[in-house]
DNA sequence: GTCTATATTTCGATAGAC
DNA sequence: GTCTATCGAAATATAGAC
């Protein structure tokens, strides 16, 4: 088989190099509106050349939507983990709104071209090695969010949470783009604190004690 | 003047017709790849019949934004008004919850289609009559959330609030699609309240009376 | 791995008849 | 108001040389 690219040490791949490029592009101009051209402009060589890389347009967003993948499944491992157990969402929580905050351009991506995704979904395109334990992470979420073993206005809470942050790095971008990092953090944190204290100030609910 | 349509009391213009295949198609595949051909096809006549209601395909888009300019116009000057006075907030924001549940299609083209109204900004496409009163919704709301005569911290939490409620409309398409909308509404009510009852329910903060 | 050149398709938009 | 026919542009993707 073809060697694997080796770049040199600490330089990232051609392959890792275009996603980069791909990725800024997408964000500021759209994914649907970023042709094949305007990245390897940026990228200095050829349109053809991408190809050697890719083999398709979308094959880029999916391996950008991989890179979000690998960054949200041990997140989501530990929430699976911990759903029934309230009072350990706090902790969890904090960690989502550090992990959101550090990696804003993907998120963006996501949030930003929601129809590009589905539209990759539905194109029979798949996650390369998914299996039951490691599917998509919108299906996990989806999982989660309907869990029956977790109260339904406590899954709700958990959904405002989610947006609550998302919302945050939304703004963060123009609105709050002169609040440092870990201020905002600092205020997110404490909102969604407060969204699910309800919820995790209760360790005694159905009786007095669980299990 | 050519006379404005006069369709049959109760039924909308053809003009609205189309707004509302186009939002519908919009939503289902995405504004970029959803065709004029598609729409033209779904309306029963030709694409060519499209150019004489609009001129453009940016200019379906935009008068899609004009109908949720002119939903949301209305709750804006009111928490203009009353944003300094965070007592009130709990109310205006019960009716955004509601505004933004009952009309969820057109919120969720904007969520979903973010790029695509961007690039309409950009593309020199104004709004008809906006003057210094009545701008575009986004623009009101960056002015909102940077109001320098509110508490950075408060302005957060409207943000949060926001995105918790916009969060809770995502996934009541597929999540949380079998739960009534009065009930989802009763819960998201009461995640915004929580999220905003550290800054509301302190009417007196800096001394002990406002003003 | 990257190039030039081109195939193929689709789309937005226009012209002009009715 | 709607039609047929078509234009022109831009995009994705491929073929084959280097």
């Amino acid at each position: 088989m073809p060697r694997p690219p080796a770049p040199a040490p600490g330089e990232p791949s051609t392959r890792d190099q275009i996603l980069d490029v791909a990725l800024d592009l997408f964000n500021t101009n759209g994914y649907d509106k970023t042709s094949l051209r305007e990245i390897a402009e940026r990228m200095g060589f050829s349109k053809a050349a991408l190809y050697y890389h890719f083999k398709s347009k979308g094959d880029i967003l999916l391996a950008l939507h991989m890179r979000l993948h690998e960054l949200g499944v041990e997140e989501f491992d530990d929430f699976d983990a911990a759903v029934v157990d309230p009072e350990k969402w706090g902790p969890l929580l904090d960690r989502a709104v550090d992990t959101i905050l550090e990696n804003r351009p993907l998120i963006t991506l996501h949030t930003r071209n929601q129809a590009a995704f589905e539209a990759l979904h539905e194109s029979g395109h798949e996650i390369p090695d998914h299996d039951e334990q490691h599917d998509d992470l919108q299906a996990r979420l989806t999982r989660l969010l309907t869990n029956p073993d977790v109260p339904l206005e406590h899954r709700v809470r958990l959904a405002c949470a989610l947006g609550a942050i998302l919302s945050g790095l939304f703004f963060s971008g123009e609105v709050f783009s002169d609040v440092p990092a870990d201020e905002l953090g600092r205020y997110l944190r404490g909102a969604v604190g407060d969204l699910v204290a309800p919820i995790t100030a209760r360790p005694a609910k159905r009786r007095a004690a669980r299990g």
